[in-house]
DNA sequence: ACATTTCTTCTATGTCTTTAGAAGTTCCAT
DNA sequence: ATGGAACTTCTAAAGACATAGAAGAAATGT
């Protein structure tokens, strides 16, 4: 087997890195601590620079991310995608909340929140899309 | 303010025993540690009785339950609501991963598993009763 | 009455997460 | 080449979670 993917669920403070790479990433930048802290800080967590780069080289550990060393510093990328992590807590919602039934998920969340109108149209839209591509399973 | 409700988010183990107890609350009975411990296992989680108990009460602690004594022994009622929790999470899921885009969320349901075409049908429905009873927001 | 079973309370350990200080290393400017 | 700035590594501590043993209290059968 190749990707061993199993649970993938980082935790509160490293799915917040992994948005801030994530940013980056679309723009193919690997970023330095120093960054990453000051996007954190931006998001409402200051954090000390030797936190930041504990928890950062633990998500390397863990396979998250990637670290390469340019002058003195290190660098870092998202080696999870962003799909791939949706999905995973999504999924890891679904079944551990809802028990895998994909209707009490979206009853609770038309309940959650007011979600406005124009949210549900698009939603509408995005599922007749699905149906249509996926006619009968 | 009324009900402090806060975060309310149980942990894996508590979602766990809140879901015992739920399906015991339809039918209107407190469960003793006893029972609790045995739908814990067969669920797939095999404690020691003590372990269950322990858990119980840091739950009355947090007030996610109640319990009252029967003879010598205690019994538990869950306290928090069903529909309150699974709000709860899916807003989690929806702030912390999807940055409360619902139309975000929706997408990484799709792709997630194959939600089978009936599903999408019900889900369907639901929003056009939701649209309905919701004309312009 | 008393041993046995049944429950609880107390205490404790291991792991994970978050946070950060102290000390060591590397680079750069002068 | 050397002093300071910028980085990293190592170590650690606190809090939450999961798990469970030892010991004590209460009910029960005979």
């Amino acid at each position: 087997m190749a990707g061993r993917s199993k649970k993938t669920k980082p935790t509160e403070l490293e799915l917040l890195i992994l948005k801030v790479l994530w940013r980056a990433d679309a723009a193919d930048l690997p970023m330095a601590v120093r960054d990453i802290r000051s996007e954190l800080a931006q998001a409402g967590r200051d954090l000390a620079h030797t936190s930041v780069i504990t928890t950062l080289n633990i998500m390397v550990g863990k396979k998250y991310l990637t670290r390469s060393k340019r002058k003195n510093a290190f660098y870092f990328t998202a080696k999870l995608k962003q799909e791939a992590v949706e999905s995973n807590m999504i999924g890891d919602v679904l079944n551990r909340v809802f028990d895998g039934s994909a209707q009490s998920l979206m009853l609770a969340l038309l309940e959650h929140k007011d979600v406005d109108s124009d949210d549900l149209a698009e939603i509408q839209k995005m599922i007749a899309q699905k149906t249509k591509q996926n006619p009968e399973q």
